[in-house]
Parts: structure tokens; sequence; C-alpha cells
DNA sequence: TGTTGGCACTCGGAAGGTAAGAGTGCTAAT
DNA sequence: ATTAGCACTCTTACCTTCCGAGTGCCAACA
């Protein structure tokens, strides 16, 4: 895209004067706002061309003009300037997270629920990627007759159990032989590469007889399986409802909607996220603007999203979906700030 | 209420009617629709008889009654008859909740999605009230030095568990101990005669030294009283933005913002059902309609809920948030029928 | 070649005015 | 107690008009 400077700055000076009045810029209004040093016809021409090119485009023939998606992917990737949140901001931020958890999990709800304060938009997150986790310990509880509760210990320091049902005639003892096979054979291993078969080849070694023990492994491998499923937090779907772009109900309707089924969401936060690291972009922020985005109903929106370490090798995200007319670099800041909040509160638990 | 026959069929009419067409009902519609024996000008008489008791009332001069939430209240306490579901709705509802799950809130979620899914409008469900429960077990685990697991079975058939700090020399033995005798005291205890002092004497007996122990023991206590906590759940936001009843953007603002804060629903619904038992009503169902409801921006809605039981002493809420232009009939014996349901699949975990 | 002033043109939205329709309350008659 | 009839009210939809912001284009200019 080569632009000359000045159609650089009508582009930043259209998306700022539209995302702060949601009203299409005209012309003249921009020589009132900025110091162009041309005449409005100038900028006419100006407009005109950057029209033709795809970047702004008017609701109808008398408007002014409004960023295309285009336009807000070029006023992303080249315009905007990104500076750090002003110390009140941050302090602010900081307040509200509350770091006073047992647990990752809640840790993690916390900073979703500041960052929708903080933005007003929607935020969200997903919890931390297991996959590369090892396991640290895995114990086999009895619970009941018929019962137990397996219970994982992974590397990133987060704690996974599941009620599991067994055999009614199993006991004690036999449980607990199979707990320390198990948790010998395992222990040190990723989730990833954990499999049936390696689950009920670390059964062998115990003397249970055959079928109660194949049933005991299998849930015990249906607990680990579970382990690294991904959840995902969504907070704040209702602010949507006072940003003036979702104010034809049907939108909103269409909007909330598929923020509902948080699944599909989650499945398209990590769609994102295996893109980006296919494309090799080691831009630390994933961004999708309007159409961009494959969810219905999000033509309106953008999606932001970074990423936090709990370790190394295990990480998730954190962001906003917010409507794509947003100051994306005071967003930008908030949940850069945010996730790097949330990576230094999580070294407590590693 | 002393009302005469005709003046409850009109009542009844002037319900129905509303409820089906979203307009405000005339006296001449309601003669086409009804088999009434009189002229228009008759219900016309009765009408405002009715509108003086302040069971209907117009919106402005010149249109149809609706109902007020007095003439609804009159409906649901006296008019209305009940009647169960075809056996056609009572399969698609058995169909739609999926009881093959290994824990009791995964059912209780189940149901809620159902019941949000069956009647189209927002379902919540609180978690069983486990005060009544007793400890069948209690476990310390050893997660690592500085981190402990504790693990409690619950009468109720539910597992708890709560990662707590605990102070980093402590060896796996103490914990043991510390596990063993806490275990030994409390077993059998309900969880709300369960107090901090009698946990700490719980810990006498062992000879682990005093402030360590009293670390430990306060952190057992509070995993303990945080397996009592009540959580919500809540399903279905977004239908109403479907529903023309809040087709105005600013109703729908502020329902789904009040509906956003489920702490503060969570306490509506305990007070509700406070207030049942004091009441005595052993009606089964706890309806609030209209301005009843405290909560704000709830003001065109009703609100029902029936309670489940898990056991006999622990119980909790299911129901629905509609509008209050609801078939009331029809989604009570829908919420009827997924307690009924859910009770039965209970059984499964006690 | 880029910039500028000028001007005719377009279109959406607000304002106002009218007509239709549904429903009411009241009165007088049955 | 019930009914027919009628004047009155109020909302809604629809039309017309008008204003203003903004555009594109042209001819003149540096």
């Amino acid at each position: 895209m080569q632009l000359d400077n000045r159609k650089k700055e009508v582009l930043h000076a259209i998306v700022d004067d539209y995302v702060s009045t949601n009203e299409p810029v005209g012309s003249k209004s921009l020589i009132e706002r900025h110091n162009f040093q041309v005449s409005s016809a100038t900028l006419r021409n100006d407009m005109a061309e950057l029209e033709h090119l795809g970047l702004i485009e008017k609701p109808h023939t008398s408007a002014g003009r409004i960023p295309s998606d285009k336009g807000y992917r070029e006023y992303v990737n080249s315009l905007m300037t990104i500076d750090e949140l002003s110390p009140r901001e941050q302090l602010e931020i900081e307040k509200r997270i509350d770091t006073s958890v047992d647990e990752v999990t809640d840790l993690i709800k916390n900073a979703t629920h500041t960052l929708s304060e903080t933005t007003g938009f929607v935020s969200l997150a997903m919890s931390p990627r297991l996959k590369k986790s090892f396991l640290k310990q895995l114990k086999i509880l009895m619970i009941e007759p018929g019962k137990a509760l397996v219970v994982m210990v992974l590397s990133a320091g987060v704690v996974k159990d599941k009620v599991v049902r067994i055999p009614n005639f199993l006991s004690d003892e036999q449980i607990m032989k199979i707990s320390g096979a198990v948790e010998k054979h395992l222990t040190g291993k990723p989730l990833d590469e954990i499999t049936l078969v390696t689950v009920e080849s670390a059964g062998k070694s115990t003397d249970v007889p055959e079928p109660l023990l194949k049933q005991v492994l299998y849930e015990a491998y249906a607990a680990i399986k579970q382990a690294d499923e991904l959840n995902i937090y969504l907070e704040g779907e209702h602010r949507m409802l006072s940003l003036p772009d979702f104010s034809s109900l049907g939108r909103a309707r269409d909007l909330l909607g598929t923020l509902s089924d948080s699944g599909m969401v989650a499945g398209y936060v990590n769609e994102m996220e295996n893109a980006a690291k296919e494309g090799g972009s080691d831009d630390s922020f994933m961004i999708r603007i309007g159409q961009e985005i494959t969810l219905e109903g999000l033509d309106d929106c953008s999606f932001i999203t970074a990423t936090y370490n709990l370790t190394d090798s295990v990480s998730g995200n954190i962001g906003v979906i917010g409507p794509k007319r947003m100051l994306y670099s005071k967003v930008i800041s908030q949940i850069d700030f945010v996730k790097k909040k949330l990576n230094k509160e999580m070294q407590r638990f590693t």
C-alpha cells in the first residue's frame, strides 16, 4: 500500500474522528478539527483516492466517509502508535485484579473481569493449553464403593480432578495399587503424549484381574484427557448493548446469540492461535477486524487477543471483542498490561 | 377478590389473548375470539370494573387493556389450569437432557440448558445447598512443599476440593497426621455445624507444632466453608433479545445488565427461597411477577422457580426468568417436568 | 501537476400535517 | 342488567416539504 504522507494522515484522521464521534466524517470537519495546511477540496480529492483504494467508504451519497475493514486494517498495521497506559490507568487495573487467589483459574477469571470493566467491551480468556505440561502426580482415591476420584497435579502448578465410576467390588487396596502403578509410569509425561495404550500398559504390573483393571485404567485415561480440555471465560456481553454500534436490536441479537455459544468462540480463538503460529507472525497480538472474523454476527466487531504464559510451554489467550469502531491503541495497551500482569502473577503458581 | 364468573372469564380471556398476540385487547376482539353470550358493551362495563380493581390497565386512552401485575397474579393464583406436557413434549425434554454425566453439577447444568431451550427464556439453577449435608471423608493431600489439596466427600454424593497454601517445611507425614485427625473428628458433621473452633480442636491430638498446625487447620476450615458456597448457573440471556417485550434497547440493556451480576441474582433466589420457607407456603413453585421482583430492570419479567432435591435435606432451585407476558401454565409444567427428571436422575449420585 | 474556489446535485432526516382505525365512556332505550 | 349508538381520543402510518451536510467536477491558478 503506497500512500503519500498526507493521505496517510487523512486516513488516520478519519479513523480517529469516526471512532470518537461515530459520525461519518466529511472534508470540512476534517479541516476544522485537524491542522491540514490544504483546502477541503484537496482533501476531497485525497478522500476520493482513499475510497478508490477501498480504505474508506460512504454510507450513502451525501454523507461523509467511514473507514472500511481494510481501512482499519491499514490503520492498525501501519498508522497507529501505541503508547503505554498512564500510571493512573495502570494503578486502576492493578487495583481491580484480585491476586489473592489460590488457583490459576481464579486469577484468569479475575483478569478477564477486569479487562471487561476497563475496556467496556466483552472480554474473554482461554484456559491454559495444558497439552504440553507434564504429569507430576496422579492419585486415584477411593471415595466409596463404585466411585473414585482421580487427582492430577500438573507441572504448570495446576491441579485437576474428576470423579469416575469404578467396579463396585474393587477394594481400597487394589485401587491404591493401580494408582501407584499408573503414577509411576506416567509421571513426567506431557499430557499430549499419554494415550489409552500408554495408560493401559502402565497398569500391567499390578495383579488386579484383567477386566476390572481395564475399566479403571480407561477411566483414568478419560480423566487425563479431560484435564487438557480447554475452557473459555467470557465476560461483559451485556456491555455491547450500551454501544451505539449495536443500537439495532437485530445486530445485538445476532452478536449475543453467537457469543452465547462459548464452545464456538473457543474454537475460533484456537483457530486464530494456530493460524498465527503457522504464519510465523511474532507479533504478540492477534487482531481480526470486521469481516475477517468468520463468526456470524461479528461483522461489526474486532477481535483482539494476546497470549499469556503460565510456563514456557503452557500458554493461553486473553483479549477483547469490541466494536470495530474502537480506540485500537488504547485497547491494545490495556490488553497488554493485563497480560503482563497476568504473566507476572502466574509465576507464583508454577 | 370477589369476582363474578363472567368477570373471571373476561380476565382469563384478556390474559390469554394478550399473551398470544402482544396487543392490548379490546372489547370487540374479545367477543370475536371467545364465545361470550353478551355484547361488547357489556364486556366494556366488566372491563371498566376490572380496571377499577387494578387487574387490568390501558396503555393509553384509546387502546385495549393489558393485564396489570395484579391481574397476572390473580390469573396465576386462581384462574389458570395446569395440564401435563404432552408425551411429545416430554420426550423432547428427556432427549435433550444428557444424563450420562459423572457429576451432579454437570447434570444440573444440562437441565438448565434444556430448560432454556424448551422455554425460550432465561433459565437458571442454584447449586445444591450443602449446609445440611455432612462430611463423609476429608483428606489433605500434599501436592508439593507449601501446597496441599483438601478433598471432601459429602453425604450428598458430592466431591469438593480446594488447593490451599501450607507452611513450606511441613512434611508429608505431618500433613497426613493432621488430615487423619481432622477427618476423624469431623466425619458425620453437617457442614453448617463446622466452625473454625471445631476444626481447631480437631487438630489438638496431633503433635505438630502449634503455629504451623494452626495455619493448616485454618486453610482446611476455609476449604470446608468454600464447599457450601452457592453457585448459580444462568443460561440463555440472549434469548430475551428475541422477545417483542424487550424490543426497546433500554429495557434489554437494563435486564441483561442485572442478569450479568450472577451473584446478585443468586442472592435474590435465596431470598425468595427463605421467604417461601417462612411463609410456610407448601406450594412447590415460587412465582414473582413484574414489580414484585426487587431486582432492577426485571419489571417486565416473571421469575418462576421450583425446588429440586438431591437428598431429603439437600436441595436447590431451578427455574426460569421470562417476560411476564408468558404462557404461565406451559412454562410451569415445563419447569415441573425438568425438576422431576432432575430429582430422578439425582438419585444415582447419592 | 497539484491545489483551490465555486457550484450544481444528492440524499437522509427532521418537521409537520392528514387520515385511518381501534377502542373507549357515556347515554338512553330495552 | 344489558344493549345499541355515538362522540371523542389517541396512536400509527404515511406523505410532503425542507434543510443542511457533503460530494464530484470544472475551470482557474501557482
